[in-house]
DNA sequence: TATTGTTATACTCTATAACTATA
DNA sequence: TATAGTTATAGAGTATAACAATA
């Protein structure tokens, strides 16, 4: 992995302010990122988009339906089909049928799907403990509080944009 | 494009902070990327890979070697390459030879190159600005400074993993 | 021998659109 | 007609490894 040197270099002109809190969030993102992704690959042959739907179904011990597990990955349905197909084939997750819809499936942990997921999830929280252990907890208190205005924020754009509310 | 409804339910445990946080600051991150993608494809017809290559450029009006592109944008030489064939074949950037060197390359924008990036970089900055509206400038400053920190970190954390220090 | 850059390859992730089956 | 989910396809983005030319 190669050292980001100069991502920032995309700031240059008076609203600068903003651009390098932008680059610089996007910067911090992607470092904890590719650490997260390598790890699950290297430790436990996965990939981010596998650990985060496993996530959700742990959340959600009686299931979920696949337009929910969209919704909530914020991808596409074509691709929930593919990534449960895999997590079925290697017997984490299964499809069980829904009451009163025959279209619909819930998905849902198995009992190796669970186990698998704790065993990843304490060793990715290890990480993340690891990529913010040079903050005090104050500063990680205003971090959360100031990117909570952030998120709000875009979620109140994309609610302009494309006013297709949460069911 | 789907609402990020629940991505930060990978939080579970008693680091309950950390992974909160970590969780904010990626979906913030993505939010904002799915637009300036969204945004860079639909009214430029490019992409942020090639962006980013076009921004290091602007900021080194002599030019960049394909190793140190590669550096600075975090990705391997394959790709520095693949990008930099479809700007050359656009007009968009150019390689130069390096005197003394007949391995190497600068690759530098052209003039079309550098017209073009401005264009784009007008309206990326637009976007920026536009998602950190809701933000006083207090809190931008704020929020730049605990992500100093979160930087450094990660370059510190990466540097003992990989010490491969910057040429 | 090491380095610069290219080529070839493969894999993950994603979106789009056409499709099936139910509602 | 509309919805849940699948399939097929294409493209972005990435890493790896083998390679050629030069140092």
């Amino acid at each position: 992995m190669n050292a980001p040197l100069d991502l920032e270099a995309r700031a240059h002109s008076e609203h600068a302010q903003e651009l390098r809190l932008w680059l610089r969030l996007l910067t911090c993102s992607q470092l904890i990122e590719k650490r997260v992704r390598a790890g699950l690959r290297e430790q436990f042959d996965t990939t981010l988009p596998r650990f985060d739907l496993m996530a959700q179904l742990e959340r959600h011990p009686e299931g979920l339906k696949m337009k929910e597990l969209s919704h909530r990955l914020m991808v596409t349905g074509g691709n929930v089909t593919g990534i449960t197909d895999q997590l079925v084939a290697e017997g984490l997750v299964e499809r069980l049928g829904v009451d009163g819809d025959r279209r619909a499936f819930r998905v849902r942990l198995t009992g190796r799907g669970h186990a698998a997921f704790a065993a990843m999830a304490t060793q990715h929280e290890q990480w993340i403990v690891d990529a913010f252990e040079g903050l005090a907890p104050r500063d990680l208190d205003q971090l959360h509080r100031l990117l909570g205005k952030v998120k709000q924020h875009q979620l109140d754009i994309n609610a302009r944009l494309d006013p297709d509310p949460i069911e």
